[in-house]
DNA sequence: ATTTTTAAAAAATTCGAGATTCTTGCGATA
DNA sequence: TATCGCAAGAATCTCGAATTTTTTAAAAAT
């Protein structure tokens, strides 16, 4: 049987890092000193190095010969990058999905919608939402991931991650008032009924409008 | 002065491995072992590992926990993940270049396609053009991201280059007789004509029409 | 004969110290 | 006063040994 020391392993480190990462737990630009981290997980700066290398190559971390990392900076050109590329990936997956899934995948993506929609409603009835933001988040991970879940391309899928967590990282998510959600609501319903109805071109759509606000570089705010 | 040791740096046992995996240097599926390429390339077993890193991260080398690093297995499957991916990619990239792009662009296209051309023909006059695959890997390579050079979207130049790469490596390089010579002297061509001529649709097609014949899970021959 | 256990070997990972490279601040020179 | 150079300090990178985990192989048990 296994003891808990209170050490952590090296997966933990990856995740615990790549959650702070992705929910802005650090100062955008700022240096991520493995020398530093390394007391705070109780391991060698090698591992967390290691660690660190890892986020590289997800994009979630910037990483410079002999500068080392750094956490990438903001900017609405990026985000508009990030939303661009995404729609891309997500509007073909769940297009493919609707041709290949089948009356399963139509379940799962109900189901994901069900649990997303009773997170939103409770945000936008509620005056403070900040305990439920990280329900929220996974949520609607979990929702476009659903989407595209039975495209049948696992590399599509892997891309569709990677830009997913950096279009995160690139949102402010500190203290607002989540005056979205309601408009959101409306948007995962949308795309829900397009999904099921089979229509690709519609489905398309309503994934594109759902994300275009972060297209013009005005909107950092979700 | 600096003195020639015959030691390498990272940087140069970065690009080494990376050609070597992409050009099929490493058998498929196999083990790649960092305190084998230690002695090959001078150094210690760590700064080998950080390359790997670096080298999973565009998808050269898979990684698992506590199981190392392995060469990708080659599958039609996911040759035409990655071509699809990588159509998907392009095409828009290169819609968008030929929107943003300007006399600079065309310019610079015309210049890469005159470049590959002339390799193209070369090759198809040759009986044995084994010495000229290197340089018509480069010249494809230059062609094809100078379609999208003009996007304005690094996210996009930089996931297009990860999908290329592994496009790449999924391809049987030894021994072909270059019979797709000719088509592909047809498709360059075609493709520079419908980008010259600013018809984003028929570009699209063409790229499509370019990538097609690794859709069908038939062909690994190129 | 097949499965399970156990032990040895191999491989992968971690570690902390030493070496290298970058950054910073002070002083010399123009 | 401004610029350059230099040195001290800080940060990053490299290394090979030590540790942990996986794999392999052989022996024991069913």
């Amino acid at each position: 049987m296994k003891v808990h020391t209170g050490m952590n392993d090296e997966i933990d480190i990856y995740q615990d890092l790549k959650m702070r990462l992705i929910s802005n737990g650090f100062e955008h630009g700022a240096k991520v000193r493995a020398e530093e981290l390394r007391k705070v997980y109780g391991c060698s700066a090698s591992a967390v190095r290691e660690v660190l290398f890892r986020l590289a190559a997800v994009g979630l971390v910037d990483f410079q010969e002999q500068k080392g990392f750094r956490v990438p900076m903001r900017s609405p050109q990026k985000l508009i990058e990030l939303t661009h590329v995404r729609v891309l990936l997500e509007a073909e997956g769940t297009a493919m999905s609707i041709r290949n899934g089948g009356v399963d995948w139509e379940a799962r993506l109900t189901a994901a919608h069900h649990k997303l929609s009773h997170i939103e409603k409770r945000i936008h009835a509620t005056d403070d939402p900040s305990g439920l933001i990280e329900i929220w988040f996974a949520s609607e991970k979990e929702f476009h991931e659903t989407l595209i879940s039975a495209c049948g391309s696992e590399t599509l899928k892997q891309m569709h991650s990677r830009v997913y967590a950096q279009f995160r990282q690139q949102l402010m998510v500190a203290d607002r008032n989540f005056e979205f959600i309601s408009q959101n609501i409306r948007h995962h319903a949308d795309i829900l009924e397009a999904a099921l109805s089979g229509d690709e071109q519609l489905t398309r759509e309503k994934i594109h409008d759902h994300l275009k606000r972060h297209l013009t570089g005005k909107t950092m705010g979700d």
